[in-house]
DNA sequence: CTTGCCTTTGGGAGCGCTCACAATATAGAG
DNA sequence: CTCTATATTGTGAGCGCTCCCAAAGGCAAG
């Protein structure tokens, strides 16, 4: 007797056909009431739930976005960019009724296997793709698999792609002229890995600042991998060339910046101004509270998702690059007195 | 020409059958060498991917595992724990060359369109269900579905599940155990909700360990949501009390009360010993380190994953409810000099 | 009562794959 | 060279769904 449930199960027992039951889960009106009303009660009581591959096999479709994230290390993990990103995709996911799965790369070079999983049709309807590093052979192997997918972050070749971004540079450069215009003279940069576009944006919107106020690095900048312990031991290289200030390329970063500054017996900001890139920190999880680049990391998501579903359903045609603008958030840690900021 | 790739159409063009091609494909021993050859050479020249939705619909098994996270609202994701615990999950999966769909409910009740698709056939062929609350409706849901799930934490009411949890119960003891061998006599507790199995586990933990010492909370407890917010407001609340020290549920827990008890003007640990639950705050990002009870998060996501396999394959017969043991890790936080520890 | 039109329903084919089995090729033994 | 045993390949059916079109039912007008 346990026949499986199927649309012809369930249209056996409502005595209708395959057709008409098929027409009522998908909310076609051109169904009489009554043979309505019959075939829902055989639902619910039967509890019947579409199967979704054989669906995703007669339309073509599934439904389902895929997020990959090429270099989840455990580290880029700790940091609460990730977290929010997906919370914001998962979000905008729901939203259009659509299924989210998740690509990480461990360290192994499981990437063959999974990449290729990726691009199999029939698994997703399009990716989104995020944390690249430059040069990296996903995005041409998406374009010669023909899977829709959407970047996060700028595409560093001129291939066109769809994008979306935020104005990491403009915000690096605001940061620069924030610390200027408060009087820092001898800034100090931890720049993020400069095979990110991320990095290289926020290095050359920060240089860009700099240079509008007639200064310079002067050879006081360090590479960070994002994580905080690169940033303390960024800072403590740095401090030996005194800066009166330091912009961390994101919060973690300059949360270890802090740690070595307060470490090194100096005073945060009196000593050292810190901005940081991110915006994630809340104010009062830092002494003093992080002055920082707020990037709108959840809509960054959900308007990844908006984009890959036009791309998926061919209702956008030019790819498209959107960025999203940045936002100096000041707090107590650049030496910007309350006073002026209220 | 631009006809659809498949199975057929890569015989056609190798000149051979659809079946023949699906065999060298999943690796059948079955064909000969030189046919082998020849159609290998077709699929990588054409680029072939078999089409995910049909395999998943003849097999009747989509090699795809549900995370499934009830109460993801943005707060929760904020807490290392989850970054972590998805870390560990992917991994697993990627190793049983499965993958990892996300189903997180946000804020907004689309709970009902999510559980209804977490359970669709053909979807995935599991889930791991994580951070419930006590009665969730959800186990009893993917119970009547008959999907197969594990739990990660301990399930609430007696009806026989796959689980995976840590010992909450004999870490929270042994903080306070720990605490009180230190001379603390008048300890205070930060709890996690007492709607989740943790919260439940790690206050009586904690409770057993204080009656063992002839010890009692005297009123000294307040329930926190997990958060660094929630943990520090609680803290602010117990300081009137004078505690001389605290177990607070979990990390970000502790690292808000570490920031109430600093804000007080007291000193950490000579005033008020910390100790908290997690052990996912690396020594350095708080001073001084944390004592904290460590849970393997990683090495329960991928237990979680082996395991849910295992129920999928129907290779294990009983309900299982496996428990990781905790470790008390000692840092400055709770008093005991380094001395002692080492 | 018939006709025509519109509403409602049913059946066939096909999505791309796997599986079972039939058909054919190959080889070894007699 | 024939015959069987084995290695290799091909065919049909079916997984559960959607789409298309044809069939049936209902109803008003002629």
């Amino acid at each position: 007797m346990a026949r499986r449930l199927n649309l012809e199960e369930i249209g056996r027992r409502a005595g209708v056909s395959r057709s008409t039951v098929s027409r009522v889960v998908n909310g076609d009106p051109n169904v009489s009431l009554k043979t309505k009303k019959r075939v829902e009660a055989v639902i619910t009581e039967t509890g019947y739930r579409p199967h979704a591959a054989a669906r995703s096999l007669a339309l073509n479709s599934t439904d389902v976005l895929g997020l990959v994230i090429p270099s989840a290390v455990e580290t880029l993990f700790a940091d609460p960019y990730f977290g929010r990103l997906i919370f914001g995709i998962s979000r905008a996911t729901n939203e259009v009724q659509m299924t989210l799965t998740l690509f990480l790369f461990g360290d192994v070079p499981d990437e063959e296997s999974i990449i290729s999983r990726v691009v199999s049709p029939g698994l997703v309807d399009g990716v989104i793709v995020t944390a690249t590093t430059m040069g990296d052979p996903l995005i041409d192997y998406l374009r010669g698999a023909e899977m829709p997918f959407v970047v996060i972050g700028r595409p560093d070749d001129g291939g066109p792609v769809f994008s979306v971004d935020v104005d990491n540079r403009g915000g690096a450069r605001a940061a620069a002229l924030h610390l200027a215009n408060l009087g820092r003279r001898r800034m100090a940069l931890i720049s993020a890995p400069a095979n990110t576009s991320a990095g290289v944006d926020r290095t050359s919107g920060f240089l860009d600042g700099l240079a509008e106020s007639d200064l310079d690095l002067e050879g006081r900048i360090r590479e960070g991998d994002w994580t905080e312990g690169s940033g303390r031991a960024a800072m403590e290289e740095l401090l030996a060339d005194q800066p009166d200030a330091v912009f961390a390329a994101s919060d973690r970063m300059a949360v270890g910046a802090m740690s070595a500054i307060r470490a090194a017996g100096l005073r945060c900001p009196e000593d050292v101004g810190v901005v940081s890139f991110d915006g994630l920190i809340a104010p009062d999880q830092t002494s003093p509270p992080l002055t920082s680049v707020v990037q709108p990391v959840r809509k960054v998501g959900e308007r990844a998702v908006k984009l890959l579903k036009a791309v998926v359903d061919e209702t956008v045609a030019l790819p498209e690059c959107i960025v999203f603008p940045t936002e100096l958030a000041v707090g107590g840690s650049c030496g910007a007195l309350p006073e002026k900021v209220l």
